[in-house]
Order: C-alpha cells, then structure tokens, then sequence
DNA sequence: AGATTACATTTTGAATTCATAATTATGTCA
DNA sequence: TGACATAATTATGAATTCAAAATGTAATCT
C-alpha cells in the first residue's frame, strides 16, 4: 500500500496557520499598508488570540517576505521596491511558462472549457470597463492554468512570489493601451492552450508577465515621484 | 538619497533565525532524518533555548516544507517522496535554466574566471574519484552561477527547493556512468559560460537538472524497495 | 493470550509572566 | 525657546506556566 487514500482524515488546524492565512490577504489586498508597522497587540485583540501564535504567524510571513522583522522593534509590512519587482517577475515569468507547457501536456477537454468560460467572462468585462470583476478573473485565469500544470510544488512557489506581488498589481490601475495588449495577450493564451501548444503557450505567459512588470514598474515609478513630491 | 550604504548596520539576529538556520542544516544533511520526529526539547536542550524560540523556528522550516508538523503530535521531518522530486526538479530546471541565461547577461570575467577554477578543481576530485570533495565543489558551481545571475529573488526561490532536495543528492551515490554523464555536462557548461552563450547554458542546466532527477529517482526506487523488502 | 478500560505521565499549544530594549514624556539648563 | 539628559511608559523577546491532548502503563475482563 503505498498511496494512502487521503480523503477522511480530519484536518486539524493550528492557531498560527489560521492567522497566517487571515493575515496574508489584509497585506495582499493593502488593508495593512506597506511601509507600515504590524499592528500586533491590535491583531491579538480582534483575532482573539494571545501573542505566542500571532508571532509565530509573524515569523511565518516574514518568511515569506510579506513582512520584515526588525529585532526589537517589531514587524513592518514590506514595500514593493522596483528592485524587486525586476527581480521577481523574470523569475514569475520563467514559472509561468514552465506552467504553461506543463498545462498543455496535462491538462483534460473540461479544464479547457472551464478556462474558455472564464475568458469569455473576461471579454465581457474588458468591453463592460469593470476592472474589478476584469481583475478578478484574470487572476482565476492564470490560476487555473497553473492547476492544470498538476504539479503543487509549482503552484505554491507561484502563489508565493504572486502575493509579494499582487499588491502592486492591485494598486497598478493599467493604461487603457495596455489594457488592451493584455486582452489581446490572453485572446493568445486561450488560442494556444485550446490548441494544446505548450511551448507556444509558455513562451506567451513570460512575454505576458514581462509586459506586465513593465506596466507595474511605471505604476510604481508614478507612485514614488508622487511621494517625492508630497514629502518636499 | 535612494540606496543606503548597507555597510555599517548591525546585524541584530533573533534567537529563532539562529534556530532555523542552524536546524536546517541537520536535516540536509539527514542528521535529523527523513521520517523522525523533530526532538523538540532535545533541541530546545543542545540550544540552551526555551520552546517559543525553538518552535517558531519549527513554524518557518515547516514554511519551507523541511519539517511537517502534525496538530498535538508534533513535526516531522518530511521525507523525499517520488511525487515531490517528480514536481520539484521541474521547477528547479525552469530556475536554473533562467539563472544561466541570466548568469550569461551580467557575470564578469573575474567570476568566469572563478567558476573556471572551481571547474577544474572538481574534474581533478573526479579523477580522483573524491565523491564527497566533487559534491562540494558541484554545489559551489551552481551557486555561483545563481550568484551571477544577481537576482537575490532567484537564489532565495532556488535554494529553498534546493535543500528539500539535497537530502536525496547528498545520499544518492549516482553510478559511475551517471557520474560520467555529469562531468560531461559541466564542461559545456562551462563552455557556454565563458562564451556568454544564455540561451544555451540554460538548456544545457535545464538538460542537467533532468538528468539529476533521473539519478535521484534511481536511488529513490531502490532505498524504497530496500526498505519495503526489510519491512516483511 | 489478547482486547479493553482506567489511570499516570508526557507532550503539546497557547496564555501569561518577566526582563530588557525602545519609545515617549518630562524636566533641566543654556 | 530648544538641545539634551533622565524618568516613565510601552513594546518586544523569550522563559515559564497551565490546560488539554496524546501517549504509555497497569489492571481487568473475556
């Protein structure tokens, strides 16, 4: 007996996972801003929790760069630097298409189908102007792609690289011209992946996340002289 | 005033970074082995430290998938299963192919120079059969061409992935033709290297990193079996 | 014997405590 | 006033404590 059936077993959650995991999307989605301190009495408070599982979920996220732990001083939620953002989008961009060749050699008719649905959700979207709901669904896109590569080692190393990143994507509110390179990017994307190309496919996420950091980077770049500004 | 001087500032280090790092180590080098259960308090013991330090470092090892912790049971030190080699060195391939490329566009001719040295080193521990010295000097390599590559996102990314799977490289003694086959490799990547050649070096590593899981898998199926075989 | 229960011991998770470091408030003096 | 020193307050890091869960052991029954 080798693959043990693992449906029945009861999950048993600890106090700082949970937190972790409640924690992450207040920095993802900027209710705790970067550059600011970690709350951590605060979060003890409304979580109800005391302090030893809130820090070992402070250590955990801080290892996973969405926070910065200065020794006696507490936990600050990081910036997104344009350093970084150089750094980690070639390194996204090279996941994303091992993602997408993976996709195509794994995945079924039906996951195809669920993609195309999304797409067209999308589309519909992208003519409605609705970023939000745009946004949304992009994102479920690209997720979806990265399940139908089969293969979790990936996707997390993805998710976690993207969560430094989204926060950046949230607050990047893209030019209508690159709005419309994106939509156009994707229009390729479901093309190639119907099409079951992987190699073509992998080689238009990275050139899609490529144009992507660069969208990012002048958002972030706007953003800095902006606070240049305000701080004279 | 955009980038400080990062001379000068004090590392001020917490006790569970210490922790982590000093405990990561036991378990790459299989001094706590795959399967064991983590002896808390014998840790806690050998550090002089109380449990809070030693178990948030506990909580990030198990971040990094190097420990498994069981809710009321304790953690675990996770043990190299097929499937996860199978997902991991695909992932290590893409990144390492990435690092070449990279590697290529910024190293100097001081580190070519360098990584020329290392590579000598290592063809002479070959011809001397000095597996463990080879071991070494192969690890120093790949480190050095991430370490030109100048993406601290990349390194930070590959050394994680990398240490789950080292365990399995320290202890798969490859075969003498595998070991051959290897040598092989690393003189065209060394070729690429000081031709600047990316796009080649990155497939040459890609190519590699395939040959290494091959290699592990190997060992893998055969300790397993071993163990399957004592087990009756 | 082997299974089953009851009880003692150990381990774990998390709250609490406590010493120390950092920050803030207050007082002093030029 | 404001630069500096000093005291009070707060926050942090880590040890300790404590309740609950898991494990181990002995007694009991079939």
């Amino acid at each position: 007996m080798t693959a043990a059936s693992d449906t029945n077993v009861i999950e048993r959650r600890s106090l700082h996972l949970e937190l972790v995991e409640r924690i992450r999307p207040l920095i993802v989605e900027s209710q705790l801003k970067a550059g600011d301190k970690v709350p951590e009495k605060e979060l003890c408070e409304r979580f109800r929790v005391s302090r030893t599982p809130m820090r070992e979920a402070l250590k955990v996220l801080a290892a996973e760069r969405l926070v910065r732990l200065e020794p006696n001083r507490g936990a600050w939620v990081t910036k997104v630097t344009v350093e970084e953002v150089e750094e980690v989008f070639p390194v996204l961009g090279a996941l994303e298409a091992l993602s997408g060749e993976l996709a195509c050699s794994n995945i079924s008719d039906t996951e195809i189908t669920q993609i195309r649905q999304l797409h067209d959700q999308m589309m519909q979207n992208y003519r409605d102007r609705n970023l939000a709901e745009y946004f949304r669904i992009n994102q479920e896109i690209h997720r979806a792609i990265l399940l139908a590569a089969k293969n979790q080692s990936l996707t997390n190393t993805c998710q976690a690289l993207s969560a430094r990143m989204q926060r950046a994507r949230y607050a990047a509110n893209l030019s209508e011209e690159r709005w419309a390179n994106a939509v156009d990017e994707h229009e390729q994307i479901i093309r190639s992946l119907e099409a079951r190309d992987g190699k073509q496919l992998g080689e238009i996420l990275r050139q899609h996340m490529k144009n992507k950091q660069e969208s990012v980077l002048k958002w972030l770049r706007q953003t800095n002289a902006e606070q240049d500004n305000s701080a004279i």
